[in-house]
RNA sequence: GGGUUGGUAGCUCAGUGGUAGAGCAGCGGCCUUUUAAGCCGUUGGUCGUGGGUUCGAGUCCCACCCGACCCA
């Protein structure tokens, strides 16, 4: 393909029509009386769905005074008295406004009023007759006039382009799609708070790099102008956090963007935030105790409980996950399930026939692929995806993650786990290696012979002395779809990435 | 990249070759405790873009753009 401008944009300037002809006319109408209508400040005593609660709790008696500050979401005209509701982060209020209470010139600017401004009101809290929770507006103070029409309110905006391009409107018009992101930023308090509480050191290491590694992975390329060289956006967090357990900081995390140059899908966006943890004198297995107590902590403080239930548009449950329970199972033996409990003792030759035509995986398997890479297929096609339930996949073969340490108890296998929960691999975690000289032939190995994409900065590093660590990888953006309930990554990222639109 | 499917008013959608439609929003009117308020009236369109077929295209054909789902 090729290359073009990435930022187009999304309207054409001169673009308008009879709605936004009307707020503008109405804009002038307002400077005509003197009205200035993008203030610079408004002080609310609390948050709109704030007064609700505490009126509906007892704490504000009827006649309360309060100064709230919102945008209007809805009206209702009774002729000589109005209904709108008013909206900020903290819910909505109803507000009630009579004719008498703000006199004829104000009661006409504040029936005129349209849906999407910003207003700051002052009144009293009271009541209705059918018995919502209100304020008798006293005052009122225009702070932001909209000037295009927001999506209906009713039955909210479906398309997704415009949902996923102008997120704003999203958030304003679907209610669900707000909570969504509120929980995605409680998910990411949790896990920091619980990193610190367990003595970890939170660090921010370099997006750019000279040689992106860490991961199997095309990167970005960029240009550093005054320095006249090619950077990296990285595609992994792992070198630099191990510089730092040789610095000597033995529990460390980073909550970061990694980027990948590959296509966009339903699971993958080219940008998407990763977690990755180290810890001096551990290993996976300490790791696996760390994975779980995580997910289950956040699972419980920001939804309430360690049982997800995923529904469908209708609201019925079509997936249930339960963290209460976390399966521990070895690499062989799911493999077997599927496969046959004789699969590792047949011919390699057998094996490859197998899962062309018992299985079906015809289009999965190239010509090429080597013994292990048939069985991975197998695992990938047929485990991977019926993992739903948390389980803790542990002795892959050592020929799949070529970099980590044998296990002890059987050196065909590493001392690797996949957490997988919802299908896809959330959060493998290794028993890192420390070993200088046989970290240095692996990566030497990988880089096929060309030195330039040898780190040889990092492997310095390790010369200097690693303690042995635990390290794990959450990525964060399937940890939200699996908690959140979410089947695309693009609804639990804000923005992101489209083809530009032309 | 391939297959399926969609793009019509600000929003959600109907419209299978013959005058461009509905609900909501908007605008005007009535109603001083409504709440997806109600009632009466009314404005609003480059039918994704560009070609083609036809007396006539939102509708049929071709190409392209942007989504969604499935597959690689």
């Amino acid at each position: 393909m090729p290359p073009g401008p990435c930022f187009t944009p999304l309207f054409d300037m001169d673009e308008t029509n009879a709605l936004i002809e009307q707020r503008r006319s109405k804009l002038s109408a307002l400077a005509d009386k003197g009205i200035q209508p993008f203030r610079s400040k408004f002080r609310p005593d609390l948050g709109c769905g704030e007064a609700r609660t505490r009126f509906e709790s007892g704490e504000f008696a009827e006649g309360h005074p309060v100064a709230l500050a919102g945008r209007i979401t809805a009206h209702r005209d009774m002729g000589k008295s109005q209904f709108l509701d008013l909206r900020d982060v903290t819910g909505r209020i109803q507000l009630y406004a009579q004719k008498q209470a703000l006199g004829d010139e104000g009661y006409e600017i504040f029936k005129h009023l349209d849906l999407a401004d910003f207003i700051g009101i002052r009144g009293t809290l009271f009541r209705t007759r059918a018995g919502e929770v209100s304020v008798k507006v006293e005052h009122f103070t225009i702070l932001g006039k909209s000037l295009r029409p927001p999506p209906a309110k009713w039955p909210g905006l479906e398309d997704t382009a415009i949902r996923y391009r102008q997120r704003y409107l999203d958030l304003i018009a679907n209610e669900e799609v707000k909570a969504t992101f509120l929980r995605r930023s409680a998910i990411l308090r949790e896990i920091r708070s619980f990193f610190h509480e367990r003595g970890y050191v939170e660090v921010e290491t370099p997006m750019m790099q000279a040689i992106p590694g860490g991961a199997a992975a095309q990167p970005f390329k960029t240009h550093h102008n005054a320095l006249g060289c090619e950077f990296y956006l990285r595609i992994a967090l792992e070198l630099y956090l191990k510089r730092l357990l040789v610095g000597g900081i033995d529990k460390v995390f980073e909550i970061g963007r990694n980027f990948r140059n590959e296509g966009l899908s339903r699971k993958h966006n080219p940008e998407f935030t990763m977690l990755e943890a180290y810890e001096a004198f551990g290993d996976y297995e300490t790791m696996m105790e760390t994975v779980e107590s995580l997910i289950k902590r956040v699972a419980q403080n920001v939804l309430g409980s360690l049982v997800i239930e995923h529904r469908n548009a209708e609201g019925q449950v079509y997936k249930t996950i339960d963290l209460n329970h976390w399966r521990r199972a070895r690499y062989k033996d799911l493999v077997r399930e599927v496969a046959g409990n004789d699969w590792f003792q047949v011919s390699p030759e057998e094996r490859r026939r197998r899962a062309v035509e018992d299985l079906k995986l015809a289009g999965d398997i190239a010509a090429g692929y080597e013994d292990f890479e048939v069985t991975g297929a197998v695992f990938e096609k047929l485990v991977e995806p019926t993992l739903i339930q948390p389980t803790f996949v542990t002795h892959l073969p050592k020929e799949l993650v070529p970099l980590a340490k044998l296990s002890p108890d059987d050196p065909t296998t590493v001392e690797v786990f996949e957490c997988c929960i919802n299908g896809p691999e959330i959060s493998p975690g290794y028993t890192e290696q420390n070993d200088p000289i046989e970290q240095r032939e692996r990566l030497q190995h990988q880089a096929g012979g060309e030195q330039q994409k040898l780190d040889e900065d990092f492997l310095v590093a390790l010369e200097h002395g690693m303690p042995p660590a635990g390290g794990i990888g959450i990525g964060i953006d399937r940890l939200c779809m699996m908690l959140l309930g979410q089947e695309s990554i693009r609804d639990v990222i804000l923005f992101p990435q489209l083809k530009p639109k032309v």
